[in-house]
DNA sequence: CTATACAAGTTCCATAAGGAACTATGTTGG
DNA sequence: CCAACATAGTTCCTTATGGAACTTGTATAG
């Protein structure tokens, strides 16, 4: 049976839920409560995901973005991959020429606009996505599983309707000078850059 | 006035809502739309803040963390941070012994565990996030000024549930061997690594 | 019809990032 | 009490990453 001693700090101050003194903070004391929830859900979903790609397939992360989009979007520029998943055109670039190599897609150029080309899966590329699409899917799944359908539909709402209001919105940043909020705040410049931690 | 030529397709064939093609079908028609939302949230959160924060204190992401970490968890150590956030521990060593040498934090040996250390803001540091706070609260504002407030509760809550939810299964992958789920993907493995790009 | 500005992709290159191995300290168990 | 193992943090080193500049091809304007 358990002792006193049993009951001292065990060094990691597990909180009552089995998180961290650190942890229970960024979730229920944090004064930017829905960014941390939003980093800390996909942290969890992308390693899990992609750390699996890279050892099944032997695809970087944004090798797989690359497929993904183009199985949604077949025909898409690379031009359109970097907007809808914020990673650069050169590292994308990269990752396309690697892909064309190993026979996943092929390039087409478009006979009316000499810059840009055209991206399709091959058969290969298709049955790759076919086959790790699952996955995908059920971490999906597995991460809500703890709401309700409805629940799960609710949120799904909720959180497209706040894309889209963030969508226009996307080159802003905070600038203190701007002449609309009353927010308190000192230093602010203006910088930008649409690049970021997407990858989706 | 417009003549016809005005509205043949302008190279970038935006969507409806001004939305390329490509994002669309992510946002849309997406086997996966939760994951595809969660990132682009937190793509367009994160780049705006830390962008800022670096042009304005020039602390890097990772560095902005370990502030952030200590002002909601004072006494911390770097694998709280390491653990709360999803950096490694090599990176969080390099911004921690650059954050000390500027000042704006100090370590404190346990005397119980020569082993770890906790982490304080200085009076430098404290004031450092007490001007830069406002600007990541304005955003996640910003961000939801689209929502009631009543819907803007439901999210959070339903976040937070979906947080609960998986953190306990953080280190788990996709695995089609384990006697549960039906779905019928080929390949599969089972890495591990809680590592990411969470960040928050 | 040239000059200027813009846009899609690519190349170059300096550096940030993170895996792996290491150090130092603590814990466990035989 | 020592051997084996675990844990916090650091160091080393290779590589992936992304800014900036460049190339090629299009619009626009003077």
């Amino acid at each position: 049976m358990p002792t006193r001693s049993d009951f001292t700090a065990p060094t990691n101050p597990g909180g009552v839920s089995g998180l961290n003194r650190m942890t229970e903070a960024k979730l229920w004391r944090n004064p930017c409560p829905f960014a941390f929830r939003l980093n800390n859900l996909a942290l969890h979903y992308n390693t899990a995901c992609y750390d699996w790609v890279q050892q099944t397939e032997g695809l970087s992360r944004i090798e797989y973005v690359v497929i993904y989009s183009l199985a949604l979007c077949e025909g898409g520029q690379a031009r359109d991959i970097a907007q809808s998943s914020g990673f650069p055109k050169n590292s994308l670039s990269r990752a396309i020429a690697g892909l064309e190599k190993s026979g996943l897609i092929v390039r087409r150029r478009d006979p009316a606009d000499g810059r840009s080309q055209a991206l399709y899966l091959t058969e290969a590329g298709q049955a790759l996505f076919q086959r790790t699409l699952p996955a995908f899917e059920r971490r999906e799944r597995e991460m809500l599983n703890g709401l309700s359908a409805d629940e799960q539909c609710r949120l799904s709402n909720l959180l497209a309707k706040v894309v889209l209001n963030c969508t226009p919105l996307s080159g802003e940043l905070p600038n203190e000078s701007s002449p609309n909020e009353s927010s308190s705040e000192p230093g602010a410049s203006n910088p930008r850059r649409p690049t970021g931690s997407e990858r989706a």
